[in-house]
DNA sequence: CTTGCAGCTATAGTTGCTAGAGCAATTAGG
DNA sequence: CCTAATTGCTCTAGCAACTATAGCTGCAAG
């Protein structure tokens, strides 16, 4: 049985995350110490671990949520799982091309900055003109990773 | 003089999200009609288009307001904006490079996922253990875009 | 035994908005 | 000129996914 403190060294998820995770439901509330102190079990390591790759990889909690209901329940079939993971892939493929969009108009604007004084400075300047832009892929508003 | 709405058309900014940015000082207290309803004048149009342009461009508000600060002061060096687009520019290739690991890691689940049941599901088996990666590219916490 | 870290609860703050309630003002139609 | 629809106003609360703080208790080592 590991204390909390434990658990966050092993899976590398902080004391606080590992509480709130229990607070909305994705962790089981966990047996007490006779002093009131949580203890956990193998599974919730796992159940953990499995949470935090998941957050690297980029999924939302709700989808976490979604593909541990998934493994609670092993006779459903793997579609749903495999659409889960391809929902995120389409995500991150975005995310790509708005990033690459965007690498080129910073780069554009660096190259461009002539390192004199405020006045005729081209990133001010670029930034306050959309016209000066080579191409506007940048029309989304870059919201969550 | 534009009205709110106006503003909001031609910037293509929300309306409440106007409200919000005065609220944060990143634009002045306009003035008010007679009936108390705010009215804009070209200056801020312009000032509210900058805004949003570097929002699109990934800028998180503190540096757009630092970047306002230094062009409301037109006699400063270039040198500070630079620093401030090149650091955005060293962001915007760190989150690249993190999606791409995180491209390959996800399309590597997809490609072995046996259409089977859950038992056998490989997106929740990788998911579930950190040795299934074929690098760990994903290492640090994905946070804010 | 006592000191100091680890744990506890509960609340508030973060970023960048967005949504809603419950009003007042303006504009368009008849 | 009156009414209805739209737009505006303020204020508050909510979103994700945590992080930080305050003020307390538990526990293990010296």
């Amino acid at each position: 049985m590991l204390t909390i403190g434990k658990l966050s060294e092993t899976t590398g998820v902080k004391v606080p995350t590992i509480r709130y995770y229990e607070q909305i439901g994705l962790l089981p509330e966990p047996e007490r110490s006779t002093g009131n102190q949580r203890l956990y079990g193998k599974a919730v390591q796992e159940r953990l671990s499995f949470i935090r790759h998941s957050r690297d990889l980029g999924f939302p909690l709700e989808a976490i949520r979604e593909l541990l209901g998934l493994s609670d329940d092993p006779n459903r079939s793997c579609a749903a799982a495999d659409e889960i993971a391809r929902r995120q892939l389409g995500e991150v493929n975005a995310r790509l091309s708005r990033l690459l969009a965007l690498r080129g108009e910073l780069e554009r604007m660096l190259v461009q900055c002539s390192h004199g004084t405020i006045a005729d400075c081209r990133v001010i300047e670029v930034l306050g003109n959309h016209d000066h832009c080579a191409h506007d892929h940048h029309g989304e508003p870059v919201t969550a990773l």
